[in-house]
Parts: C-alpha cells; sequence; structure tokens
DNA sequence: CTGCATCCTTGCCGATACTG
DNA sequence: CAGTATCGGCAAGGATGCAG
C-alpha cells in the first residue's frame, strides 16, 4: 500500500534536524572543516562571501547541535579553533555523497531549469 | 596541506543544487514521491501541515530543477499526478542515508543543544 | 583576531479569498 | 480537485561600527 505515511512534525527528525543543516552556510561551514580544524579567519578565508555575523552565528548553532567542538587559546591576540565533533564526522559520511552528488548532476539541473524556462 | 580550498560561489555547486534542496519542505516532499506516484491531494494529506501555496510552490521548484515530473489529467474534476524522475530517484540515493543519519543521531544533537543551553 | 550590537533589506512562508 | 492572487508577519541575512 502506499500513501499511508504522513509526515506530521512530531514523528519527523527531518524537521529537526535537516532543517539545522539547511541554512546557507552550514554544510558549507562542516564541509570546510572535515580535513581539520580551523581558525575563525581561515574559515572566513575559506568561504569569502560570507560576512562575519553569519560566520559567528553559524557557527555558534553548529556547536550547539554539537557538530563542532570551540577551543579558545587564550593568546594575545586571542585565537579559536573549530573543529568536528565525532558527531560531526560521522555527519560526513552522509555529507560527502551528498556534495559528490551536487557536483556530478549540477550540470543536468541547470539545463531542467533551462528547459522548464523556455516551455513557459 | 590543509586550508587551499575556497568556497568560492562560482566552484560551487553545493550552492546552486544544496541551496533548493534545502528548503523547509523539499526533502519532505521528495521523501513522499519515493514509493511512487502521488496526486496534489495525496501530497497534501502526507504532509498535513503544509499551505496549498508552499505545496504548488514546491512542486513547481523541484520540476523546474527536473526531480519531479507532472502529469494532468483532463478529467472532471481535473487530477494532477506528481512522480520522480531519473534524476529524482538518482537523488534518493543520497537523500535516504541522510534522513537515516537525522533519525539516528536526533537524540544525540538534542542533548547536544540541552547542554549548550545549560552552560549558557 | 575574534567577536558582539545595531540597523536595514530581502525573501520565505502562512492565511485567506478566489478560479477553471 | 488543483490550483492562482494578494497581503502581511517574521526571520534570515548583509553592512557597518564598536569591544576585549
Amino acid at each position: 500500500m502506499i500513501g499511508g505515511i504522513v509526515f506530521t512534525p512530531a514523528n519527523c527528525p527531518m524537521r529537526d534536524v535537516l532543517g539545522n543543516i539547511a541554512g546557507k552556510w552550514t554544510t558549507l561551514m562542516i564541509h570546510a572543516l572535515s580535513e581539520g580544524p580551523m581558525r575563525f579567519s581561515a574559515l572566513k578565508r575559506t568561504i569569502p562571501d560570507i560576512s562575519q555575523r553569519m560566520l559567528t552565528q553559524t557557527l555558534r548553532d553548529l556547536q550547539r547541535d554539537g557538530y563542532i567542538s570551540r577551543t579558545v587559546y587564550p593568546t594575545n591576540p586571542p585565537s579559536v579553533d573549530y573543529a568536528l565533533t565525532d558527531l560531526g564526522r560521522s555527519f560526513l559520511t552522509v555529507l560527502l555523497p551528498l556534495v559528490d552528488w551536487s557536483t556530478s548532476h549540477h550540470g543536468a539541473i541547470r539545463e531542467a531549469r533551462t528547459a522548464f524556462d523556455a516551455a513557459g
């Protein structure tokens, strides 16, 4: 039988989990940290067009959900390291295939858009 | 060497592909169609708290990007079938693991949030 | 260097009413 | 049944300035 599934908010972790990683910068940041810890300024260079406001906010959201850790070194000037937690590295196992898929099918999607828009 | 990657919008399909599937309802709709074609009203029942406006708009966006097809049967009253395309089914291979991951780690994420908020 | 505070713009999304 | 049209709230996000 088809159609018996109902996605109420209550039985749907997709809402609560994917909703947060669906932000504009979230997956980008996790992916940037996949090769190792990075400092605030390094992340800023890796994603040039993110504002400082969004960088700070996204990092805090990811830390809150347990994807990344934040380590402060009280040097002068101070430096802060961000790194993936075990949860964050676990998430990579499903994120990286998603990124690969996006890369492989980017062309097909762009063609579909053009065709759709042409059909008016 | 670490840190050599720079995510400019130009070299980053994540922006163009994941940005569109990151909507509030998008992945939910693709997942709903994973078992077979569904009509407009059936989708509405599957995702009870979506508005007609968002249902229509999300379906059109997904059709534009080539994930789903739209078939109109000129009966009276009219009926419309939505179904995954090959591209949409291909996307399922990376979406479903993501959904499974969300389900398995939902608890850990909620605990992380609580701990973070408690730490203030 | 690594943030936080503020203002402002944009666009997502819901509610409602109306159509073939 | 399957949409379209319009209005409005609210949150995401950008720009700028200030602080530890």
